[in-house]
DNA sequence: ACGGGCCTTCCCCCCGGTGGAAGCCGGGCG
DNA sequence: CGCCCGGCTTCCACCGGGGGGAAGGCCCGT
């Protein structure tokens, strides 16, 4: 808990850091092990992890050893390692992750059917967004946005939601640090991040445009949880230009309160709840059993 | 204390309670703690991992708390704990996980729109197939089918396949094992098994009826990485009677040449490749275009 | 043949991990 | 109200597993 937050260094893409820094515990070095592994990394050598871990040759030797016997890491024909199945097996049962998506999966699928979009399904870990679900758009292929990604929250239409929902104190940390800048219009001013989520808040829908990605126009809305608190984030993410922006909220909003109502939130669901937001999307979608 | 191994036969020899897993070792420990977790129990307090793992609690609660710190566990308001999103992270790194998901899902989507049955891509891990991906049919809820999910193989369609085209010494040891019965149709008889994947071999499709749930109908095709091995099974599963078992092949193969082919499978490719194999499922299947 | 990566094995010393025990909280019950 | 019980947290002294230096094997490219 003391400790900045468990992603201080995961918002790094390109560079090779070793998180070197507190491997003192034996479980540590296990741990050390396993992040070696990255986005930018999948596949390491012996001497790679043990480099990029921080740890001697020999004792990395026996955690990977450990490691690929339990399933973690698997060694390909070429001699290097990489994640196993058991770790994806363990990763589905994630309940802010796997189980989320199991369920808005068909949802998600509508939605990018109807508007051949790139759809995202975010949820929030300390000052990062992750995607839970990713589905791409045919032509258009925008690498970045992967299941399991992990991105700040201010450079992204559904970090933007996330952040906006977020708990004052997530936000007020947040707000100090430095805001990355990815493109030359990404917010890196506090006092104008502050303003946007204000926006957000006011409106319900985030709009980031060319933030993250050059020339990409990201739309975003809240997903709500039982206790009506938002839990994800939705977003599509089109080429700028192509579409007018306040074309796909509607189809968004419409999703996402199939998601959120699937949740058991009470602002999504007719009877019960407090009759808030009628339907301003009535119809269109069809109606989900369950 | 006194946690109630099987062991318990010899007496007064040295209590030997070595934690569950066989885990004597630090690593092992903390693996033992993440194996406490699985499909049916997504989340614990600490004293139930402490139990399940055969931990001290001490242990476990020290070792929970680096993980925690680390991103691989998570607590929840009610103070339970489950699988974290750094999990997820890494799981979507497995090279023959989620990579192959990511390149498939577009296929997997076709496929799904346009048969509406539960599609699932597996690979093989041990004598299990895991699902790398499951798009479920909208109606039929098969709950069985979930990513990450892990069957024997000799019970699925998808595994049958997995096992028809493993090396000889995985199919010889998983044959000398006992098959477990699902249903009253499933295969556990070896000299059935064995016949089924010739069968397989030859056909290059696999038809589980009623195998592992009652009343499903699973057909299952390899898909063909770069050096024409197989690397994966492509499924479907429908409620038996009501599509012919042979109607949906067609669509199948189609999908899995096409994924062979983004692999790059020299047999799914026309142009290059050594004309090995020419088309034994010819014609029939629209190209992709890309 | 030589040098340089990379991987694997061996072994002794030391330090971090372990687990017993005791203290804390909260809730159920008599 | 006081007791007990289950779950969680903290503390501490002992000891056995882990760390890492070093050496050996393999396979490159020079």
């Amino acid at each position: 808990m003391a400790v900045p937050t468990p992603t201080a260094a995961a918002t790094e893409s390109q560079p090779a850091r070793l998180p070197v820094g507190g491997a003192a515990t034996a479980a540590g070095r296990v741990l050390a092990v396993l992040s070696a592994f990255g986005p930018t990394h999948p596949s390491l050598t012996l001497s790679e992890i043990s480099r990029r871990s921080g740890l001697t040759l020999t004792t990395t030797h026996r955690l990977v050893g450990e490691l690929r016997q339990w399933g973690g890491l698997e060694r390909g024909p070429d001699g290097r390692y990489a994640i196993g199945l058991r770790l994806l097996e363990l990763g589905a049962l994630a309940p802010h992750g796997l189980q989320l998506r199991e369920l808005a999966l068909p949802y998600l699928d509508d939605l990018h059917q109807a508007t051949r979009a790139n759809v995202h399904l975010a949820v929030r870990d300390g000052a990062d967004g992750v995607y839970v679900e990713a589905l791409r758009a045919r032509g258009a292929v925008q690498v970045l946005s992967r299941l399991g990604g992990r991105w700040p929250l201010h450079a992204t239409g559904t970090g933007q939601v996330l952040l906006a929902f977020a708990d004052r104190e997530v936000q007020d940390e947040l707000l100090q640090a430095r805001l990355k800048r990815f493109t030359p219009d990404t917010i890196t001013d506090v006092g104008e991040l502050r303003r946007v989520l204000a926006e957000v808040r006011r409106t319900g829908v985030a709009i980031a445009d060319n933030q993250l990605t050059p020339d990409a126009l990201a739309i975003a809305v809240p997903v709500r949880g039982r206790r009506d608190e938002v839990v994800a984030a939705l977003g599509v993410t089109v080429q700028r230009g192509t579409v007018p922006s306040h074309a796909l909220a509607p189809a968004l909003a419409a999703t996402a309160r199939g998601i959120s109502r699937a949740l058991g939130s009470p602002s999504a669901t007719p009877e019960a709840g407090g009759a808030i937001r009628a339907s301003r999307t009535g119809g269109a979608m069809t109606p989900r059993s369950r």
